[in-house]
DNA sequence: TGTACATCAGTGAACGCGCGTTCACTGATGTAC
DNA sequence: TGTACATCAGTGAACGCGCGTTCACTGATGTAC
């Protein structure tokens, strides 16, 4: 009946979605056409429409699958305080700094995602809260919750920090800024 | 000889620059054109070109002045680290989410910025400096460059945790990240 | 096994629009006489 | 004091371009016979 199986059309979506994913974080939202979203996925414009009701919508739906993503890296680690630590290291590492494509969504995009519709930061609310848990669970296992405001704290500082890391154009004050970062987040963790 | 005295050009020009301020601040450096620009300086798009030699040099002038400002409200605070936590306070506060195109430079724009050109870079890269050692020499006034690492981690929570709470959608929960945010930054002060 | 057909994912040109930038022009002003 | 002039900040139309979105079409495929 349909000429190729449903399994098809869900694959090429899937490839919209990882090609747009690294093409927002690399040049923003605003930065990025329609045209060469799909180009880097090796389509043409036209067929954005007949997966996407609308950039917005994408952006939405790429929002929440990045924050998943990240949440579930997490979710990867071991249940405990040194895995949060060893994320923290990752995290505000040069090769992080050097690769917005690939790493996180909110150090990437979170002003601009403040401006999105609220489907956007719907999506960003809920994946958020997750990655929060995920960082609380393994700072205070026991209780979860008691461990939000910390587990907030270190996100924030996280991203700020990297925000700040890739603005600057001295090189050595930026990683200078990253070391600086880790020493923080140890502070924040062990309050 | 010339028709106004050169004082008139120069007001000019530092209407555009405020204008563009605020405007760049509530819809972000790619959302926003010359012609709103302008308008909002009630003048027309043509002008722009007498006043710069394009958008990368406004932008870069305009991250230099907002980082110099958000300084200079600090240097007019006492030197003691009584005011970096009045300062925290007001920064973390609702009024301040609520109002972009009022508040900080760094929460409204930063990935954005990290995105630009070499000279707005450099311009956000000694504005941040100097802003950080206004709040490290009121946290360690016999040397300053000792706390500039708690003074950074100060610096990227604020603007992290800012960004984060403009970015949810649940308001309950968004006053929520700024209060745990203001007690965070309590425990990197006194760390 | 071979042919005609229906499906529909993907193509690519076109839509109106706003972008950053250029430029010939306007007109209010201070100066010169 | 009154008039002609030079200045130049600001106007607004126009440039080519890329934006998000629409749509008539193409062509590879699985199915029916």
């Amino acid at each position: 009946m349909a000429r190729y199986g449903k399994e098809h059309k869900e694959a090429t979506r899937g490839r919209i979605l990882e090609a747009a994913g690294r093409r927002l974080k690399k040049d923003g939202i605003d930065g990025s056409g329609i045209a060469t979203l799909m180009a880097d996925a090796g389509l043409t414009n036209g067929a954005f429409y007949a997966h996407f009701d609308s950039k917005d919508d994408l952006v939405a739906t790429v929002v929440g699958d990045q924050l998943r993503a990240q949440a579930e890296r997490l979710q990867g680690l071991a249940p405990d305080r040194r895995a949060v630590e060893q994320y923290v290291r990752e995290y505000l590492s040069v090769e992080h700094r050097d690769n917005r494509d690939a790493g996180c969504p909110s150090a990437a995009l979170l002003d601009e995602i403040g401006r999105c519709t609220a489907d956007t930061r719907r999506a960003y609310t809920h994946g958020a809260q997750v990655f929060v848990h995920e960082i609380a669970r393994r700072l205070s296992p026991d209780d979860p919750r008691a461990a939000y405001g910390r587990a907030r704290g270190l996100f924030a500082l996280m991203i700020g920090t990297m925000q700040v890391s890739r603005a600057l154009t001295d090189r050595r004050l930026a990683v200078e800024v990253l070391e600086q970062g880790i020493e923080n987040a140890l502070v924040l963790m062990d309050a």
